[in-house]
DNA sequence: TATGAATGAGCGTTCATTCAT
DNA sequence: TATGAATGAACGCTCATTCAT
């Protein structure tokens, strides 16, 4: 028979880490990678904002219930799905050179900054997730942006910046820019500027090395 | 005769400003006034989550249809609320003396930063209304916005604070900040530290005289 | 002052018949005559089941309550609009000659069928005032229905029909064969033959004299 | 295994009709049984006027959800209640020996009538449902006329009647002046005379032998 | 007469989530 | 694991009609 141990752990469904020594059929996986596949149909069909499990269910030709046997719920499915997105924007920064100037570094957040203005619900999503509410309820989402953190004071420290703050701190502070950037970019008020621009001017202020 | 010309116009409803030349009438402006009180009483015991339209209407002894004669949804209700409340604590906020230091710049936002984190629901009208999805959609959430960043523009210009940028984007970064420390402040892995702390340490950096 | 005594007797909206010595005001009859207009407007745009009491008032440039001064309730609109065409169309009726063949016969009423089955609705509202609820409501439809019997009545006792039976009870059974020729063609079980053909088939041995 | 395949199935709620391969589920049988066995309640204590879909809801001890699950709509439900009893009197009526007399034939209709009369709303419900709108809305009310022509038919062919006309046509006669009847029963004018004896003098004409 | 804000009971809908099988 | 009927609180909405001014 062939089992495979996964490294997500279905566990987290009930909220606390059990290692399990079970392993894993192969029907659930393919359940989960239909769910799955299905769930990314209809988003193509009718955005994430427009995802039903109903939907999603009918598409993967499984029971309602069974979604649930497999994602706590609909925010955890979308966890996956948005998280998993942004994890490979960020796998692929990994792979980048240093950036040395603003602009590079912007050029390089210009993947995420489009995927993240998609629409006005992801943005909800990630802002909602990005911080756990849990520990134990760690998803994809937030452990890209800890992995985000982590690339961006990678860059800082070596890169030509103000030295005047901790490089975990800057990189903090261009998450906050890149939010401001976004909630900015769903606001009637300022839609005029396009996010790259906006984003350019904080972080020369922000970045820029003290003399 | 016992009708008057008030500046508040029922066409706010219709999300447009059309100068009525018809008054609004004293019976409209008591209803209105009724409602908003019982939500505050209802905001009062059960918080801005636990709010009803269908208690909102029974306290304040009205018809459901009248709610929505007044208010197009339970979110209009909530952002003329919500908006209300910021709307006179940057009201407050001008009348004090220009902070000099980022510890009484913090100091004075902080009843913002407490109102704004007192619940998550709050958060996420917040979230959702200050960026208006349309230019005539713009409530009073999304009215009070502007209005502090006119405010920190202003303190920005009068304080020991970087020349290098412009007063109005060093007050964006600002609410960008305060954003950041919201956002982290709903996050179980960040709340050890309290978020005035947080945010003098981000705007010691960000308005950081340059020598 | 050109005042004006009309047929139309508003006291009906008061249950009972009361004639009124005051003369009719021009301003009364002016408004009766635009909310008439504006209705035929609304209904030539949205048919007679989009008839909206809001819709006609704002048309007609008056308010809520002005509308229900000069109608009973939306009903009494309707059934003047309605009796009124069909009144107009009994009055050609009147004017025939009186036919001598079922064919003959069924033409004449060709228009009558078209009008009753251009919306379900105006079935539906027919068929509730073809029958007035009490003696002192008999409106424009009921009373239209009475004009149509004795001209029914009028043509059989002219015409080469069945002399066993009265010709009063002879334009009922026609009444019925309008009113079930109209149930079938609301029904999809039998929208393939035409109305005038059933009716004719109908009417063919309804009519038909006794050897 | 406690499921069954039933005669029933639930695609009628979707209108049309599939032949599933899935057995309907014992629950879903009993909760339906529940809200008709309920909505019978409150019929008997309110009339079919009366009938709200919440009381319902509450009676059957279900979820709002629910009912709709189970019904399209509130209309959905008296369909299938007035048209199942409609339904049963046909049954009876089959059961019944070929009336050789106009008063035999319509004695036989008695039953119809009382209920067709009962309420002025039922007789709505009946004439908006008897014409279904489209062919996969056929409901039970339209369903139930289809056999009750069959039947007048069926009574027609070995009756002591006119035999110069098609069967079918002359229970549409029959139909049409059972509808004619009705009409006037709710007509205050002609509430005089019992529907019976006026149904007895069209029927008399409608089918004498034509010697 | 005219006004128009207020009425108000009820409907249909939503849809993530649960739970007995 | 899988199933899918059932949940259920709340929302938004309708819209003819009333009534105090």
């Amino acid at each position: 028979m062939t089992t495979v141990n996964i490294k997500f752990d279905r566990s987290q469904k009930l909220g606390y880490r059990c290692f399990m020594t079970k392993p894993v059929q192969q029907r659930t996986l393919k359940t989960r990678a239909k769910l799955l596949a299905a769930a990314r149909d209809v988003i193509a069909e009718h955005g994430f904002g427009g995802l039903r499990a109903d939907q999603v269910v009918k598409r993967a030709g499984v029971a309602k219930g069974t979604f649930f046997a497999h994602f706590a719920d609909k925010d955890a499915l979308l966890d996956e799905i948005i998280g998993g997105q942004m994890g490979d924007m960020f796998r692929d920064m990994q792979n980048r050179e240093v950036p040395k100037s603003v602009e590079a570094l912007v050029s390089e957040l210009v993947p995420l900054l489009r995927f993240m203005s998609c629409e006005r619900y992801v943005f909800d999503v990630i802002l909602r997730k990005s911080g756990a509410a849990a520990c134990d309820a760690i998803g994809p989402i937030a452990m890209s942006f800890g992995q985000q953190l982590e690339i961006l004071s990678h860059w800082i420290e070596r890169g030509p910046w103000r030295t005047d703050a901790d490089a975990e701190l800057l990189a903090e502070g261009i998450q906050a820019f890149l939010l401001q950037v976004l909630a900015l970019h769903f606001c009637a008020l300022h839609s005029g500027k396009p996010m790259e621009e906006r984003l350019v001017e904080y972080l020369l202020v922000w970045l820029k090395p003290v003399t």
